[in-house]
DNA sequence: GCAAATGTTGGTAGCGCTACCATAAAAATG
DNA sequence: CATTTTTATGGTAGCGCTACCAACATTTGC
């Protein structure tokens, strides 16, 4: 005889669900995952028996069950920075309505904890990964090759990806940038960079690309620090460039935050923006379209490369991979004060 | 005859680990989750086995046999504000050498939204959960009530916990920003609020409060909005606030990126900041004190918050429940030069 | 009208792990 | 030294679900 000693908390199974529509529990599964193979019949008495009850089904069970978890695995560099921020409200909210939930990691810029990470995410068969960049250690590479599931890598585009990709060019928007500092009639432009993870290392060879192309480069005008980002070392690295070299005229910021610093630091020092200095920064936050004066920025579509990228993890698990493997979604230079020089 | 096909991917399960190493199943099991209770011998021996198939633990089938998961809830109401992602870093830092996952989820500030996450994470028997605010609706506040594991909520300190608090008075710190405004010779000081939810909602009662007891308060001075806060949206309430009142001489505002507006707006209107129009925003944000002129604000410790949550969630888990089951982790007042009326 | 094809339902046997109890060995007790 | 207590290990029986196959209807084709 069964007593009825559950060891868990008495939640409702799938066999009540079944006993109460009077049909086999396989029936149900069926109707929940697949309710097409169901005849319309059963299919109504089965959901009124799971709303009566309050069934819920038991994602433990389930992937142990099926041996694949309705999870997306996503691992970004940083929580905080409000890019990668955006990128991950893109993917929650895409996937909000869907059966999938989302594990989050937090790499903190680290190959080595990328690599944990993935084996981590990995011993849960996953339903699909997203992964921020494409400078993955060699291991975490192989990882993604035999995940398994479909594999988007994020934030930027590049020749050879281990599955899909959606993003942008760095070094072009680098590139651009600073083409559009020369063109505004900058000569001395400096380049802030802090962090310097791979992508902004993009964003600098872009910055040199143009300056060579000009004539312009100087190594000097490049102020770099491994030091994660914020307004405050955005002021610290300008005085720094600024102690180096007393004649530059603008300076292309890694990010809006080193921007913003730099923008402080001019008011404070009475240095007169554009026409002393001319600053642009990378991403486009919000505040640099309202700051004064307005800096011009790079503006990149980072919710929409959540969105994306959930969007072709979920074609790609519906079996139908994208015809495009690789998404550029671009960037738009939005010109604003800081940049405009003339009279 | 068992065939070796294995609906899985043939990854190694705990009876390899215990064949190799020649011991039953569950010894293996207890060597990894308790292993005072084995002996030295077999502990190295299993040790061995494990590291030589690469054994990892399945989640799913070990939260199915235990009926319980080893994931921390955690319900915030944005991925993006600053204040939050902060916190979540704070809760993910904590929790990444411990075998506990985090489930993020985000309630968009909505508590039908939060009831609806409560109820999909307490259908996975989740080790702890993490809740914004202390404002749960009725039938959230009986689901967390019931919920069978510790609950901490953050953010926010009250009187009448579910089971434990960590946070800090937001009443108290609108109350400290307004008077300080006061005491630095303000007397028609503005309100702003920008999405208005109930933790500024505490705010401007600290604001009132303070107007009122210093015989300052008029309605006309509060400018809100349930519109989401940016920096954008500082600027514009600030012009309405100085449309309906020109004699405006000091701004108290729910939050930074407000402040930030303000204090552009000001830039490019030419008013004199601290002499014309004083500013106080709220959290302390990094930039704040690198602006031009720097900005009062309330410093508040997030990433703190998302560390004393865990820890007083795994004190919960190991049936020591801490001895103040609310923390108040206060908030202080740095004063800068937007304030700073004196010449 | 009958065989084959199609559609619908159910039973059985696990998925990989741990709770619970049983057992054997070692240590403590008087 | 016999007996109780403690410690270390293992076996069995599920946890709740789904893959796989079998068993029927029901339809289709000729």
């Amino acid at each position: 005889m069964k007593l009825r000693t559950r060891r868990g908390g008495g939640r409702p199974t799938i066999a009540d669900v079944a006993r109460l529509a009077g049909v086999g529990a396989i029936t149900v599964s069926r109707a929940l995952r697949e309710p097409e193979r169901v005849s319309e019949n059963l299919r109504q008495q089965i959901q009124r028996a799971v709303d009566e009850l309050g069934y819920v089904p038991d994602h433990n069970a389930r992937a142990l069950a099926s041996a694949r978890a309705e999870v997306f695995g996503v691992l970004v560099p940083s929580l905080t920075n409000n890019v990668f921020a955006e990128v991950v409200r893109g993917i929650y909210d895409s996937l909000s309505d869907s059966p999938f939930r989302v594990q989050l990691a937090n790499t903190h810029y680290s190959g080595l904890e990328e690599e944990r990470l993935l084996q981590l995410f990995l011993s849960q068969r996953p339903a699909a990964l997203i992964v921020s960049g494409i400078d993955q250690t060699a291991s975490a590479r192989k990882l993604l090759e035999d995940a398994g599931c479909p594999v988007v890598q994020i934030m930027e585009t590049g020749p050879d990806p281990v599955d899909m990709m959606v993003g942008f060019s760095h070094l072009e928007g680098g590139r651009a940038a600073t083409e559009h500092l020369i063109e505004s009639g900058c000569r001395r432009i400096g380049f802030l960079g802090a962090r310097m993870d791979p992508r902004s290392q993009r964003r600098l060879a872009g910055y040199r690309a143009a300056m060579e192309a000009a004539g312009l480069f100087d190594p000097r005008l490049v102020t770099t620090t491994p030091v994660p980002s914020s307004v405050t070392l955005g002021r610290d690295l300008f005085r720094d460039a600024l102690a180096k070299i007393p004649s530059l005229d603008g300076v292309f910021c890694n990010n809006d935050d080193l921007a913003l610093g730099v923008l402080f630091e001019c008011h404070r020092a009475a240095i007169a923006v554009p026409q002393t200095i001319s600053i642009c920064g990378f991403n486009d936050l919000d505040m640099m379209q309202v700051a004064f004066p307005s800096v011009t920025s790079i503006r990149t579509h980072r919710y929409e490369i959540g969105r994306q990228a959930v969007a072709m993890a979920m074609e790609a698990i519906g079996g139908s991979w994208p015809q495009d493997r690789v998404i550029d979604l671009g960037f738009e230079l939005r010109r604003r004060e800081s940049t405009d020089r003339r009279h």
